[in-house]
DNA sequence: TATTGTTATACTCTATAACTATA
DNA sequence: TATAGTTATAGAGTATAACAATA
């Protein structure tokens, strides 16, 4: 086990990390907050996906996830089709109005961050991903272990009793 | 400068982070949110001091730092002395009880970290946490830059022409 | 007239719980 | 009865603007 400070120095750290996504938000278009952005950018990369999916990539519960797609929705940015396995469902994908918006918030944010970021050797910012990731894991793993968690992760409020 | 894909990159490990904070978070004593621990943190490692100054290192508005701190102050954690230099201005500082809250905090906070890190070595968590202190400051300095400040940084609301 | 700090209002993001419609 | 998704409500965090007291 590492030393008391490093901890409280990561403490520190993660939470003055806030500061730069505040800066980096700034740059997103009108209209298109963090989160719409993310949204888009995991369904161009993953592909279409039904909610509970979503809201387990975003790990955010599936209400959160709900109001962040009815509000790209009702932007145009994606369409929410319905599901032929199952009729509850529905299958979320990102249309081409959305990627259109996602090609200039990602424009704009890739710019911000080359812009502060011009002096940084490819590797550092490499090591800084690298680490994040692994810090995200060691996380979800633990947190997995001490909950036992049934299989289905923790994307929505547990049913009552 | 960097490739596009490493900034994306960055962009989403950034947004990927608050799961680990949202987690962290949870680990805090009743009536504690991570902004009044913070608050403590910054009086208890930098001593007495201005509601501006505390603005500064939070890096917030200061009407933000005042709800903090009259969060904080009304459950006793800390003082708001009057400023013998200026009597608009006032002093915090953390108190007894707030000393022994930020303990409890701390102790909580690294316990919460060690455990999801136990498997880290100390030389990775040591290299996070520059490499976070270094984002961070490549940001504050490109933003002064661009936005030539005068001397004073960003903590209020500028005043109305 | 400018500055320090406070308060009022609004917006984003989140969680919990209750609801619907299917399965 | 259980599950997929929605909506209502509440809480934490932030920014902008207007305000009071003092410099």
């Amino acid at each position: 086990m590492a030393e008391h400070s490093l901890y409280a120095e990561l403490a520190r750290q993660m939470s003055a990390i806030g500061i730069v996504k505040r800066d980096l938000a700034r740059t997103l278009p009108q209209d298109c907050p963090p989160t719409s952005a993310i949204v888009l950018m995991l369904l161009d990369r993953y592909g279409e996906m039904r909610m509970s999916k979503l809201a387990e990539l975003l790990a955010v519960d599936m209400s959160v996830t709900s109001r962040h797609v009815a509000h790209a929705e009702a932007r145009g940015w994606i369409d929410r089709l319905p599901d032929p396995q199952d009729r509850r469902s529905r299958l979320l994908r990102i249309n081409a109005l959305g990627e259109e918006l996602l090609a200039q918030a990602s424009a704009r944010y890739t710019e911000a961050l080359a812009t502060c970021l011009s002096d940084w050797p490819d590797e550092d910012i490499h090591r800084l991903n690298e680490l994040l990731a692994r810090l995200r894991v060691s996380f979800c793993d633990s947190r997995s272990r001490s909950c036992h968690l049934p299989a289905q992760s923790k994307t929505r409020t547990p049913a009552h009793e």
